[in-house]
DNA sequence: TGTACATCAGTGAACGCGCGTTCACTGATGTAC
DNA sequence: TGTACATCAGTGAACGCGCGTTCACTGATGTAC
């Protein structure tokens, strides 16, 4: 998704520094969070924001350019939850024994992820407005191909293999498909969670398993 | 996703009856189709898609309430689409030797999906759109219970189990999975779609030879 | 300990614009006779 | 084959409203002396 459809400026203005501004700026994210939940993306607005924030639209503007510049950092903070888990999850199950640690232990990575991406007040809402608005694309892509480029090195060097083309792919895959798995989780209420995660995380495994039987 | 938040009226006014409509109507979906892909779900407006379309606003409002049901519409049909090539699949690979033919094929179904979803204009946004906004999340919700209730039915039966929480709840998951992968090869180009699918699709497959094995 | 002052933080008011929606209307289509 | 007429399809103009954005400004905070 690098194609170019409108430009948008995403970095933040002002850093807020006296202890005031910081709850303003949080008052602002929290907000914007919660309207996601009420109204959505498409009704979404920094009129909105600030209204529900408590402070009047300029002030908003002292810190975001627009309203992107808002849900961006929302996701920001999001995805770098997503891959602090992640990377606890990999240093506690790197064990000794080749991947099997990891491999063996990918129901706890999805039950973390879920449990703190349901944490985060409108956490589903974020990661589907990273996915379905073009400007935020890339937080969301580039989180997963970071914790897949780690991924594929740690398991390329335990197989003893060349880190080429296809364990990448395959590491990415199972990011993907890890992430798809919770927030479907999260997005269909009729289902038992628990079940479908320990069930994803099952496919998942058997993937490599059958990956590290066939090296 | 059963939750209220803002209810919208979804249903289609008018039908097109006369030729000069039915073209009109066409046109109204195939710029709302573009549009999503050129400015995105939130900044979409039926101004916008009638100006694109060549009409005037109130000639959209003879057909669409509001610019949900437009979308409702163009989701519908994109989510259509995607079922039909599930049931063809499901047709053709059902053979007598019990489930292998469904199993052994998931890459075809895979493939399918992609080709027909890359084929609509806008199809990755449509998707994503049916995900994020609030009042459409049935559509797709709908579409994918649907499809997994099938396979489960019938594997259940050519495994001769019953059919159980259990089952129905691996085939949901096999499905969105399925799905997930499709998106991820349409989201991210840098990918090679091919082989991606290959791999997800090879996924799926172990996922379930261990589900049969396993009677 | 007190205060002057620089800087940071937030306000009130205003703007032009595109949005959704509706109205009474004109024009196009198809068919009964 | 021609035309009158009912119905379908689309228009032009108008509305009030919320949007994004900016301005000159007031008020709050923290610190140098």
């Amino acid at each position: 998704m690098t194609e170019v459809r409108q430009r948008v400026e995403l970095l933040e203005k002002n850093k807020p520094q006296q202890e005031r501004a910081k709850r303003t700026y949080e008052s602002i994210l929290c907000a914007a969070a919660e309207l996601l939940v009420k109204v959505g993306v498409e009704r979404i607005s920094t009129n909105l924001i600030a209204e529900r924030a408590g402070i009047t639209v300029p002030a908003l503007y002292r810190y975001f350019p627009n309203k992107y510049a808002v849900l961006h950092a929302l996701g920001a903070r999001l995805m770098d939850s997503q891959n602090t888990v992640f990377r606890q999850w990999f240093d506690e199950y790197l064990g000794d024994d080749g991947p099997k640690g990891l491999i063996g232990n990918i129901d706890k990575l999805l039950t973390r992820t879920y449990d703190v991406t349901r944490a985060q007040v409108g956490g589903l809402e974020v990661v589907q407005s990273l996915r379905a608005v073009a400007p935020l694309q890339d937080v969301r892509l580039s989180s997963h191909r970071l914790m897949a480029a780690q991924f594929a090195t740690t398991v390329a060097s335990l197989l003893e293999r060349n880190e080429d083309e296809q364990i990448r792919m395959q590491s990415r895959l199972s990011i993907d498909a890890g992430y798809a798995i919770v927030e479907m989780a999260l997005e269909d209420e009729s289902l038992s969670a628990d079940t479908l995660l320990r069930e994803g995380a099952r496919m998942i495994q058997l993937y490599w398993q059958d990956i590290v039987i066939s090296v």
